[in-house]
DNA sequence: AAGGGCTCATGACAAAAGTCATGGCGTTAC
DNA sequence: GTAACGCCATGACTTTTGTCATGAGCCCTT
């Protein structure tokens, strides 16, 4: 029997799962969270052969959870489930030792199957994924225009990211306009979109 | 019995729901869809009594989908389901004559009682959006600022905006500083992201 | 009919964001 | 050992954004 533990902060998509998962024979959810802490706590007192964690997950993220609860559990096997797939995002993950990926756009029977893949001791990422994740550029962005980007997000101004990251307001600006023009961006704004888009902040 | 038709763009809960939801003795999913098009194609082909729609759905959202299937089968009921509760967008989707309204946090089980009300001509609006839907205060922008808005939330530069709209930069430019007045914000970005929260644009 | 209040619209001005040329510093390549 | 390269960092300059004062037109109230 596959023991498996979910966690989606979603209710509607994480009590369905749950309840199409609990009629297949081999497969039993033992413990289910809406959130990543709670899912770490559940781990550690259940000890899961599976767990299955949604990526977009409030307040810590799916791979963060994922890395805690490998780190604790060695034996266990992780799987994200996500509703956008990041190309950048997937490589994170794998080399965080995450042994699946699936998008939101797998029919839950699909899911079973890839469960018990992993629960044998495979792999398994979405072929989409995997194909665009394969086809994307690798960033082309330096650890500086990450970090500026990633503020960016949040609409901070200039002002602030400059005193945040202990820079001159011009270098901050400096940073902000090579990424536009790597990522040929006509502002910063679509630039931390297009970043984020791929996964890279 | 209850003849219920099911769009949402995430196989996975699409799936998930309606396999649970055909478990029960008085509900039947009689189709399914991932997109608004297909969805009224379908209730024009099955006559459904309670259709059940993903709010955020490409390429039409889910309002839209709903009132065109409303104006050509009046008898139907329509159900949004939602992941973020704007309050604003509560407002239009009762006006648009939707008799249900309920978020993805909501177990399955609670659907199925939800779909059975829905069918027998109640209404049912999920009491914590209700609650922050009169708890918001009404849309203070006039409609060209939520114009300004909606475009700056797409990355167009003022330019761009004022050419669409056949206004003067100027003016763009001033109603673009009268809603970040407005909503407090410093930025006519961080302005149409709180506009987008409050479903108002 | 007059006035108050609102939205729409504009241009002049101030502030922020974006571009460019430049230089230091550490790695790698020859 | 030094030349070439990429990253970090800056200040001066240009362009885009945001603010302010102002006025025309409309609808409602008085």
């Amino acid at each position: 029997m596959i023991r498996v533990l979910i966690a989606d902060d979603e209710e509607l998509i994480r009590t369905a799962v749950v309840a199409l998962l609990d009629l297949e024979d081999d497969i039993t959810v033992i413990a289910q969270a809406d959130n990543g802490d709670d899912a770490m706590a559940l781990a550690a007192a259940h000890d899961p052969d599976v767990v299955l964690l949604d990526l977009e997950m409030p307040p810590t993220d799916g791979i963060y959870t994922a890395e805690r609860i490998l780190g604790a559990h060695p034996r266990a096997k992780a799987v994200l489930v996500t509703r956008h797939a990041r190309p950048g995002v997937l490589k994170r993950a794998l080399a965080s030792g995450i042994a699946g990926f699936v998008p939101k756009s797998t029919p839950v029977s699909a899911l079973a199957t890839v469960i018990r893949d992993i629960a044998a001791g495979r792999r398994y990422v979405d072929p989409d994924i995997a194909a665009t994740a394969l086809a994307a550029d690798r960033c082309p962005l330096t650890p500086r225009e990450l970090d500026v980007l990633r503020m960016t997000r949040q609409n901070a101004p200039i002002q602030h990211i400059a005193r945040t990251l202990h820079l001159a307001e011009g270098t901050v600006r400096n940073y902000l306009s090579t990424a536009m023009t790597k990522l040929d961006a006509p502002s910063r704004h679509a630039a931390a979109d297009i970043a984020w888009e791929n996964g890279w902040v």
